[in-house]
DNA sequence: CAGCAGGGGGCGC
DNA sequence: CGCCCCCTGCTGC
């Protein structure tokens, strides 16, 4: 599909009339495929008009925002919201906001109102530089296009030709000087009139696109990470109050309230939001079941108030901080909390982390959020807070009486009064646990293998079946190895010893099992067994082998069948509990503890953090599930016995301090290892958006090339078995949480390092250092050719100058591979001899002979990519301190 | 085309 | 955390 574009002109800001331009309806579908052939001819920064539709580019290096415009409606890429009026503010502050950031993001941006005021902040958008780029509608292109037919193209052609007709009375665009004669479809100055018609072609669009979607029945926008419960609103859209249907085809619609768009919902996509937390479910089973939470919860807590438990909402914050808890989580975890979600509980220390929980977990949007000030809960719906403020303001002081007699302890046996249970518990925080454990909907299933919870029986399966071989669906294969089993604990048994390195399990084989065995819903095993809802995992193991074996098996059959025992789950009254999960390295059992907080069922941690924390695993809509992925909780990694390479994975996740061989050697290896693994698609280390992320078919590991079918399996995969860190915004792994937020500030356009001298702003300090350097001379380090006196900053780039300029041939003294050993480098000639027969340089000289460094009293040597100290001569002698005491520039006749 | 400089990821301490 | 190494885009010649 081709579309035509021609560089009309350069503008350094976008006009008033192309701010008046950003006024729209949607249509996504149409957007996208527009802008596939937008994003061919328009390389960055730039306004573009295709034929009445105009595609705004703003960033420096790469796109980082565009917005399609048909006529009147503008699309945005990546979203099916509409950028109108008032949303242009939004729209420019997102812009501004991402003005610095290189990478590739998507904004979303609700369909608002625009003011002149507004107008004045697009046009302030710095940086931004506008190219004007147009296509005749008489073009052959344009005509091919509109006659294809094709899907949206269709649609295209409809608006197109509507807006031909609407706008051939002359009020033609006058962004093309030389072009502006030309026939110009839909780009006229707007009216009133004109702006109705518009959104009438626009809705007749939708609506046509929407039976086409609903006849095909592929409304897979609605996916299953929907029914899962993932919020489909997105944090733009959220935090601008409105509710837009992400339907692929549906992107022009907008409601500014829930029930408005639960009824859309329901009768065009014939799915169900709860409107408590605006979550999609596309089977009205799920939507009940999911319901049931919320009344259930409610029942709950009203139960709990009768029994004089009060309202856990009303007690457990207030305003000094935590004076007791509704859970059974220790007092230090509470201290200091001051804001607690109504929904799922999760406290959080500061205000701005609650309204992202609450956006990113409930779909909530900034102005639905309610809050209890005098008792720091939150809660979506604004009945209940009503409802929930009345009872704090009148039972403030039973609660506080309550809060004070919870933290001095017990003070009798409480019965619960759920329907038929009986269950007496010994103290408040106990019957508490039990409410919100068992009497509150919460996840039924859990995934022996990778701890997850699951609600939906199919989903369960569905996720269970990630963890076997891609393709296999009779046997029961290990994912990680592949490995047969012949039974369900077997096969959880191999993998919980393959998490990490795929080695061979020798666990023995024993009866078969159906695939069902593999689920085991917990509400089947008696509502009087909590031990049933408990997380429970093995304990180390010893170092007997043969015990170790043993406890494997039966810590395998517990995990599998449920931990029976009397104190599974309550071991956590106090404190949270240890999850420790095994894995096997090298066939060394190991366990890493996983510090978790009893959660309804759930696991939670960092409960007193915000979602910033760079230790929290954040699985999107998913928020009771965070691992402790602290450095601290691996340590133990470090103390394993060396593991033979032979028997471990080609690129193992493990410690590199483990590894054999010099650390150079390693490091050299592992870069080499890196660059020759598959990247992920943005193999250019562009920065994919999670939409785009979101909406692949499966996500793919790296290491061991396993396909998932959603980012939850597959961040879970990476996280247990190679233990290391998924971006949430481009699923890209990492070994650290350090690298991880290193590179999510390139997802988040952060760059708190600035150059006191230019102003300029880094994502890290050690570009700021590097760039800073720029600024001293004194500091500065050079390489000096000695052949041709140039000066370099980096090694590399004097490397690159000696094989380009001079022809310098660079081996290895041992003719292992340049990459392998790029410090210990030596330079030969293009012939590879090494007299000094060849014209231009010495064939025996080394790097540091054909460079000298030059700088402050030759000290400073760290400039980035300075490695003096690792370049060795050929006979692998350190000559760094002739290099640093190298006086200047070589002359010339010492080639 | 070559040098410069920023971005990104991993390693070692 | 500092550094190393690589990649890549930009820019001037």
């Amino acid at each position: 599909m081709a579309l035509e574009v021609r560089l009309l002109e350069k503008v350094d800001k976008p006009t008033e009339k192309m701010s008046e331009d950003l006024k729209c309806l949607i249509q996504d579908e149409l957007a996208k495929s527009v802008l596939t052939c937008c994003k061919k001819f328009i390389p960055t920064r730039y306004e573009a008009e295709i034929d009445g539709i105009v595609c705004v580019s703003l960033g420096k290096q790469k796109p980082v925002d565009i917005v399609v415009k048909i006529h009147n409606k503008t699309f945005h890429e990546g979203s099916n919201a509409v950028v109108s009026q008032s949303g242009v503010s939004n729209l420019s502050n997102l812009l501004n906001a991402k003005g610095n950031s290189s990478g590739s993001t998507s904004v979303t941006i609700a369909p608002s109102t625009l003011t002149s005021s507004e107008l004045a902040n697009m046009k302030s958008i710095s940086g931004s530089k506008l190219v004007q780029v147009k296509l005749n509608a008489q073009d052959p292109v344009a005509k091919e296009l509109a006659a294809s037919g094709k899907c949206s193209f269709g649609a295209l052609k409809a608006a197109l030709a509507a807006g031909k007709d609407k706008n051939s009375e002359g009020k033609i665009s006058n962004y093309g000087n030389e072009m502006k004669n030309e026939p110009l479809l839909g780009f006229s100055d707007e009216t009133e009139s004109s702006s109705m018609d518009a959104n009438n072609i626009a809705s007749q669009v939708l609506k046509k696109m929407v039976e086409k979607s609903l006849k095909q029945d592929d409304a897979q926008a609605i996916t299953e990470s929907s029914d899962l419960g993932m919020p489909i609103i997105n944090e733009q859209l959220k935090s601008l109050g409105q509710y837009v249907c992400n339907h692929a085809n549906c992107g022009i619609l907008q409601f500014r309230t829930v029930d408005g768009y639960c009824a859309h919902m329901k009768s065009t996509h014939m799915s169900y939001v709860c409107k408590f937390c605006v979550r999609v479910f596309k089977s009205s089973y799920n939507y009940t079941s999911h319901m049931k939470l919320h009344s259930r919860l409610e029942e709950s807590l009203a139960k709990a108030k009768d029994m004089k438990l009060n309202c856990p909402t009303i007690k457990t914050l207030g305003s000094t901080g935590a004076t007791s808890t509704t859970t059974s989580t220790t007092k230090q975890s509470q201290a200091g909390v001051k804001y607690r979600c109504g929904i799922c509980d999760k406290k959080c220390n500061f205000k701005g982390s609650i309204y992202y929980h609450f956006k990113k977990y409930h779909g909530a949007t900034s102005a639905s959020i309610n809050y209890c000030g005098k008792c720091g809960l939150y809660l979506l719906d604004k009945a209940q807070m009503n409802i929930h403020r009345k009872s704090c303001e009148g039972e403030a002081n039973l609660g506080e009486a309550y809060s004070e007699t919870e933290a001095m302890g017990d003070e009798g046996p409480y019965t619960c009064s759920h329907q038929n249970c009986k269950i007496e518990c010994a103290s408040i925080l106990e019957l508490r646990e039990h409410i919100f454990k068992k009497h509150t909907n919460m996840p039924r299933y859990n995934c022996k293998v990778c701890n997850k919870y699951i609600e939906d029986e199919n989903e369960f399966k569905s996720h269970f079946n990630t963890h076997r071989i891609k393709g296999q669906t009779g046997a029961l294969e290990c994912c990680f190895c592949g490995q047969s089993k012949d039974s369900i604990p077997n096969l959880i048994l191999h993998q919980q010893s393959c998490m990490g390195n795929c080695a061979k399990s020798d666990s023995p084989e024993s009866g078969n099992a159906a695939n069902d065995e593999l689920i085991e819903p917990l509400e089947d095993i008696g509502d009087e067994d909590m031990s049933q809802t408990a997380i429970v995992y093995p304990e180390p193991c010893d170092d007997d082998p043969a015990a170790k074996k043993q406890k494997m098996e039966d810590d395998t059959m517990e995990l599998f069948y449920g931990n029976q025992g009397e104190n599974s789950g309550e071991e956590n009254e106090d404190s949270p509990f240890q999850i420790q999960s095994v894995f096997s390295l090298g066939g060394n059992v190991q366990a890493t503890n996983l510090d978790f907080q009893s959660k309804g069922g759930r696991a939670q941690t960092n409960m007193n953090e915000g979602p910033s924390n760079a230790s929290m695993i954040v699985f999107p809509g998913q928020d009771m599930i965070n691992y402790d992925l602290s450095l601290d909780n691996f340590e133990q990694e470090d103390e394993q016995e060396p593991i033979d390479d032979d028997t471990s994975l080609t690129y193992s996740p493990r410690s590199s301090r483990s590894r054999k061989g010099s650390p150079k050697a390693k490091g050299a290896a592992k870069r080499k290892l890196r660059d020759i693994l598959p990247r992920p698609k943005n193999s250019k280390r562009e920065i994919q958006p999670l939409d785009d992320i979101e909406s692949k078919a499966s996500y793919t590991c790296d290491l061991c090339d396993i396909s998932m079918k959603n980012f939850q399996d597959f961040n879970c995969h990476v996280v247990m078995t190679h233990r290391k860190v998924v971006c949430k915004f481009c699923a890209r792994t990492f070994a650290s949480q350090r690298n991880l937020r290193r590179h999510e500030r390139g997802h988040t356009g952060e760059k708190p390092y600035k150059c006191k001298i230019c102003g300029k702003s880094f994502t890290r300090d050690d570009k700021l250092k590097r760039h800073l350097q720029q600024h001293d001379d004194n500091k500065i380090v050079n390489y000096h050719c000695k052949y041709c006196d140039q000066t370099f900053s980096r090694v590399t780039d004097s490397l690159k100058h000696l094989q380009m300029a001079h022809k310098t041939k660079i081996n290895t003294p041992n003719g292992a591979n340049f990459e392998e050993h790029f410090k210990t480098i030596e330079c030969m000639d293009v012939n590879g001899t090494t007299g000094e027969k060849d014209i231009v340089e010495d064939p025996n000289v080394s790097k540091d002979d054909s460079f000298a460094m030059e700088g402050d009293d030759g000290a400073k040597k760290d400039v980035d990519d300075t490695n003096s100290a690792d370049v060795t001569n050929g006979t692998g002698a350190t000559n760094e301190a002739d290099v640093m005491n190298q006086d200047e520039t070589p002359k010339q006749e010492d080639v």
